[in-house]
DNA sequence: GTTAGCACTCACATCATCCGAGTGCTAACA
DNA sequence: TGTTAGCACTCGGATGATGTGAGTGCTAAC
């Protein structure tokens, strides 16, 4: 059953006022503040309504109302109006996030640190998700007896290393044909497609006996699967202790132990990302205990995505109080994400 | 004037019960704790004499005793008795320590992790010291029209890369061309030896047009460069929370400001290091005031050093409140650090 | 030089009290 | 039937008085 005009209305009014105040809202401050042309009375019935329907909730007999979780939902999916940036604000982001710079890994770091400054919330940002990418280079580079540099180079530029062990006695030119073999029947295969099975099949007519080239098959190998790992990069947890949120020592002991197992916090932004096509435009958000994550239940996800080249995406966005102006934030993300992708079309030309 | 014996030993009491009690410490539980031959009324009488000198204080008039930055001091240097780690803890860090991997970073973060968990506190690396190292070798990798990877190879077999920008219509085989000729006249030079010019002069023989050279010249130098930039590695922020000396939010939020501005920190680290040649068994100690940092006057530095061959040194250490017990810590330090350096001695054969 | 004794200090915990913003409910009103 | 005024009630939080106890410095005697 949707809420009928004038509840939304309330409880579109009692999210503002919470947000900004961090106050339970009791129905008289609810009149003083907004143009309501009813009594306060009339607004208590509405409001002993909406709580029975979920979507806010009294920290005690006395207290004013907030909103549930629920009630921050039905916010951010119906009743909130999405902000325009101002265009002192838009020419801020765009001089804050560096282009300059030639690595990309740079760049989007610099993007998900203006996220944070501007929000004062943790920003983040995942790895770009490589496996769809394709290989264009590999390089095994000698550096010493044993021991060669493996450079690969992706779709759209990407670059990755790994310094891998090989058999002692391998010289530098064997390591080069060896790596111009391999180069040749994988080059354009995606990374997905790469199995171990794969690299080794490529090398079976190499002059190098078999049974040598297994370590150097298997290092090639992990190198290039390696590349394709999943890497979390969180900014700003500091400034979450200046949240009224987590004005609580208890709380902020938490918030700031669960942000710190990285691999968790990983692997829950990954796992909002659905379905593989999809519109880039859109936005990942999670309320409060819609958040499986131990520990982050006073807070909100909102991420999206960045992409590089066709093949290549990634995450980016926030985690904050899920008492923050969804508006706001969300047209913040919006914006870095926008200036975000040109910079990286501009810089991978 | 040097402390005499008896003050030495109440100072000494006095540290050793602060610190695992977190409770400012009277005559009378000392006398109870310790056993001492005299009343509580002589220890009054010592107590008020290492006030007067500065080496204890009182929080408050009918409260005990506490450390000064100075008792802490004399205590560290003069008055602790060293800990040695039992066989279990030994195995229990030589077993932490990663040494599987052939990345030296990892090597070391791993060690720098743990040194976070035993002690509770933030632990800390800061990436080698290159400028001592020598090239062994540099190579450029066209990637794409415009677009190359220096990797650039170090004595004791670091490897840094960069991507760069080249001119676009250079190809492969003069990049190589280039790249050859760089790498043979800086070869063997230290890296703080290596400038501009020295990059230049070692191309004015090259059939390339001079004018042309000027931006590969320029970007492989600052890719050299780079490779000897100072970073520094935090691990553990948020176990400081768990500490008594941090349970109100304020002293929490100042903590944790100043430990997210990396770059003071970095700083202030190496600084740390005075001359050049000198033990590497010792470790840097700030207490409290003596750090020059804002907000970390709750706190001390300890930090020692690790060394990759002969010529690239780093360090790690840990930043913890000021009220620590410094043996335990010191010997946990001292253990890993050895740890550390047999390990990278492994790798690097 | 050491010690017992004692008056004094002061942070902290406990408890009683008060205040006020907010609520639900009832009865009257349009 | 929906709206409103009025009212009794709730309860968290602020305020203030009080008591407790660990600790101190000082003095006088050993």
């Amino acid at each position: 059953m949707p809420l009928d005009n004038r509840k939304k209305q309330v409880l579109s009014a009692i999210v503002d006022d919470y947000v900004s105040t961090y106050e339970p809202v009791g129905s008289k401050s609810l009149i003083e503040r907004h143009n309501f042309t009813v009594s306060s009375a009339t607004l208590r019935n509405e409001m002993a309504e909406l709580e029975r329907l979920g979507y806010i909730e009294k920290p005690h007999t006395s207290a004013g109302r907030i909103p549930s979780d629920l009630g921050y939902r039905e916010y951010v999916d119906s009743l909130m109006r999405y902000d325009d940036l101002s265009e002192g604000e838009r020419q801020e982001i765009e001089s804050r996030i560096l282009e300059s710079v030639d690595d990309i890994t740079e760049l989007i770091r610099s993007a998900t640190d203006t996220l944070s400054e501007r929000t004062g919330f943790v920003s983040l940002y995942m790895s770009p998700r490589l496996h769809k990418s394709f290989l264009k280079q590999l390089k095994m580079l000698m550096i010493e007896p044993g021991k060669a540099l493996v450079v690969i180079v992706l779709s759209a530029g990407v670059v990755k290393d790994k310094i891998v062990r090989i058999p002692n006695f391998l010289t530098g030119e064997q390591i080069m044909k060896i790596s111009d073999t391999v180069e040749q029947s994988l080059t354009g295969k995606p990374l997905d497609e790469i199995t171990l099975v794969t690299v080794a099949s490529s090398m079976k007519d190499s002059d190098i006996p078999e049974a040598l080239l297994n370590q150097i098959v298997y290092e090639a190998y992990t190198a290039i699967k390696q590349a394709d790992s999943l890497n979390i990069y969180l900014e700003g947890e500091n400034k979450m202790l200046q949240l009224p949120d987590f004005g609580e020592l208890h709380k902020a002991r938490n918030l700031l132990d669960s942000l710190s197992n990285d691999g968790m916090v990983a692997g829950y932004v990954n796992e909002l990302n659905p379905a593989e096509e999809r519109n880039d435009d859109s936005f990942m958000i999670r309320i409060g205990q819609e958040i499986t994550l131990d520990g982050l239940q006073d807070c909100s996800f909102i991420t999206t995505t960045y992409k590089i080249g066709d093949d290549i995406t990634g995450n980016i966005g926030i985690i904050g109080p899920k008492r923050m102006s969804y508006s706001k934030v969300i047209s913040q993300i919006n914006f870095v994400r926008k200036t975000l992708n040109d910079k990286i079309k501009k810089i991978t030309e």
